[in-house]
DNA sequence: TAGATTGTTAATCGATTAACAATC
DNA sequence: TAGATTGTTAATCGATTAACAATC
C-alpha cells in the first residue's frame, strides 16, 4: 500500500532523478536501496520509503531497475511536460536561468522573453527575441502561458504579479524577494532566495565552531 | 533560559532579516510576535521560540524593538564579516552571483574571480577582473581566500575542490551539481540546485488538483 | 493595577529510521 | 532452497504549535 506523499519527499524526487541518471549513463542498470543510500548520503530506509510513496519500483531480492526507475520518476515529475513559460527580466540572472529552462526535460518550454530595458529588445536568447514589457499583456492573450520566471528586483512586482495571475499564470519559479506565495496564495510558488542562500552560508562560515557543533548535534 | 539552535530555524533567518529591514525602512519600531507572524505566514509561537533560541530580544507586554532585533539578527548572521571569497567561473550566473557577493552587508567580500575561457580575462565585473583558471592556485596562496562560489558545470569538479580545500577554502556556495558535502565531508557547503528547484515546480505545476490536494494536506 | 505580550514548557504533529515479514 | 532485498508497519526523533506563568 502506497504511503502518503509529502513535499519533503517531492523535493528530493529531482536529486534522485539526477543520480540516476548519472548511474544509468554508465550503464549500470541494478542497485539497492542500501548502495544507492551509501552514494547519495541518505539511509536505505528513507529511498524505500519514498519510493514507495508511488508504489513499489523495486523487486524484493533484486533491487531497482535503474533506468526504469528514472523514467518513472521522471513521468512523476512530468519532465516531458513542456510547460508554456515566460521570463521576465533579461539581465545575467535572466540569462543563465534561461539556460536551464531551455534544458532538456526541465518540464518547460521557453515562448517569451521580456524586459523593461529598451536597449535590449529583439536581442536573442535561447532562440527566443527580448520584447519590451509593454507587449507582455498582449502576448499572454495570444500565447497564453502557464508559468512566469520571475528575475527582475521587487518593486512594483505586486502590480506585475497581479496582471500576470489575471491573464492566467499558474505558477512561479521566483527570484525575487517579493513573496507571490503570500500575495496569491491561488497560484504555485517555487523560491529561490540567492541573499538568503548566500546570508545562510555566512551564519555557517562565520560562526564559531562550538556555535556549530550544537547545531550539527542537532542537524 | 535559550532553546537549542537548529539547522531550520537558522534558514529562517535571512527571511527574518529581511522583513524586519523592511519594518525598519517604512520606520516602524515595535511589532510583536502575533503582527510578525502574519505578514510573513508563520505563527506567532514560532516566531517567538526561533527568537529565543538565540536569548530575549522581546520585553513582555510591548513585544520587539524592530531597529535593535533586525541589528541583532545581522550580528548573527555576521553580515559584516566581509569573509575574502573567490568566485569560479564568469559566464551569465557567475556576473548575477557577483552582485550578490558585492551587495553591502552579504557577510562576504569578492577578492578574486576566475575563468577558464581565455577570451574574457581581463575584463572587469563588479571591478574586480577576470583572471584565468591558470593563476587560481598562486592567488589562492597568496592571498587566503576562505569561501569560493562555485558557476562551473560538475565535470572535474572533484579535481578543482580538492585543490581549493588543500589551499585553505572552507566554504563553498555551490550552484554545481557536482556534490562538495559528500567529497568534502569537512568544508561547509551551501547549494543552490536550480534544476533541482525547476523540476520541483515541474511536478507542481503539472501534477493533476488531486494530487496535490494530497500533498497540500500534508504540508 | 490591568492589559498585553513575551519566554518557556508541554503537547502535538510529522518525518525519519529501525525492524521484519513478504517474496523474488 | 537459501540469500538478498524490498514493502510496510512500528518506534523514534525532531520540529512545530499550544498553553500559560512571568512580567513589562
Amino acid at each position: 500500500m502506497a504511503q502518503e506523499i509529502s513535499i519533503s519527499v517531492i523535493k528530493r524526487l529531482p536529486r534522485y532523478y539526477r543520480f540516476l541518471e548519472n548511474l544509468k549513463d554508465n550503464g549500470i542498470v541494478r542497485i539497492s536501496s542500501k548502495e544507492l543510500a551509501e552514494r547519495m548520503g541518505l539511509t536505505a530506509s528513507q529511498i524505500r520509503h519514498d519510493f514507495n510513496c508511488f508504489g513499489g519500483f523495486g523487486q524484493q531480492g533484486y533491487g531497482y531497475n535503474v533506468p526504469e526507475l528514472y523514467t518513472k520518476i521522471g513521468k512523476i515529475l512530468c519532465v516531458d511536460a513542456g510547460v508554456k513559460t515566460i521570463l521576465i527580466g533579461a539581465g545575467n540572472l535572466g540569462k543563465a536561468v534561461a539556460s536551464k529552462i531551455f534544458t532538456r526535460q526541465s518540464g518547460f518550454k521557453l515562448v517569451g522573453i521580456f524586459d523593461k530595458n529598451e536597449a535590449i529588445s529583439g536581442k536573442i536568447i535561447q532562440g527566443i527575441p527580448v520584447r519590451h514589457t509593454n507587449y507582455l499583456e498582449n502576448f499572454c492573450i495570444d500565447n497564453q502561458p502557464v508559468c512566469a520566471v520571475i528575475c527582475i528586483p521587487s518593486n512594483d512586482m505586486k502590480e506585475l504579479t497581479d496582471m500576470l495571475c489575471r491573464l492566467g499564470i499558474r505558477s512561479f519559479w521566483n527570484f525575487s524577494n517579493f513573496d507571490i506565495a503570500m500575495a496569491h496564495p491561488e497560484v504555485l510558488v517555487e523560491n529561490v532566495h540567492l541573499t538568503d542562500s548566500l546570508m545562510t552560508l555566512s551564519f555557517l562560515t562565520s560562526s564559531s565552531k562550538e556555535e556549530l557543533e550544537k547545531i550539527s548535534s542537532a542537524e
